[in-house]
DNA sequence: AGTGCGATTGACT
DNA sequence: GTCAATCGCACTA
């Protein structure tokens, strides 16, 4: 296993954006007790400071909190009574804003995401937010952690700086549909989403 | 206290 | 391609 080191929060982008790209190619990082699940980010989504489509947009309650909370923090929450999302916070503290992550690419642990998920297809492991979240066993106990230094889950630096990076409109929503605040690695198979999107 | 709906997924035609 | 599953939360009253 590489000897990561968690991402500086000092280097994190305030901006919401610009996180969204910037954790394009880093590592997310799971300890479990069968042992340690990692993947390479692949697909992110920004949802900005006034974004009618963010969760923070009327203010801040007991589900959205975490979104509150200095950038590097977990925001997780059950979608349609079926799957968990994974956010990262943004912004500065009492600013409710963060990033969906989409999609990771599988790195180690690959035998317990495959317990996790109950599907065969390397492809089908963490393409989609819900797919990822189920993969590394993420759930509502982890809202509100940091994300910045080890522990249950955190983020680590990527091997490599990421390939050509693609920018489209945000998937599954309705309000704000027309942003370009969905950014991707070009040309990578666990990107999710349609053909006419990942161009 | 009741209602409508969603940052999705998987199964099915 | 279509559609049901499933539940916590935000909103109305």
């Amino acid at each position: 296993m590489a000897a990561y080191a968690p991402l500086a929060r000092a280097k994190l982008p305030v901006d919401t954006a610009s996180l969204a790209q910037y954790l394009l190619g880093k590592t997310l990082v799971r300890d479990l007790p069968e042992g340690v699940v990692t993947g390479i980010i692949v697909e992110t989504e920004a949802y900005v400071i006034g974004d009618a489509a963010g969760h923070a947009f009327r203010g801040m309650t007991k589900r959205n909190r975490s979104l509150f909370l200095e950038r590097g923090h977990a925001y997780v929450y059950l979608a349609y009574g079926i799957s968990y999302m994974l956010n990262v916070s943004s912004e500065t503290p009492g600013v409710g804003a963060g990033v969906l992550i989409r999609a990771i690419e599988p790195c180690e642990g690959i035998a317990i995401m495959h317990q996790n998920r109950g599907v065969e297809r390397l492809r089908d492991l963490t393409r989609g937010p819900g797919r990822l979240a189920a993969a590394l066993r993420i759930d509502a106990a982890l809202d509100g952690i940091d994300l910045c230094q080890k522990g249950l889950l955190w983020l680590a630096r990527g091997d490599a700086e990421p390939d050509e990076i693609g920018q489209s409109i945000r998937i599954g929503i309705t309000r704000e549909a027309d942003r370009l605040l969905r950014f991707y690695i070009r040309n990578n198979p666990f990107v999710s989403g349609p053909k006419s999107l990942n161009k």
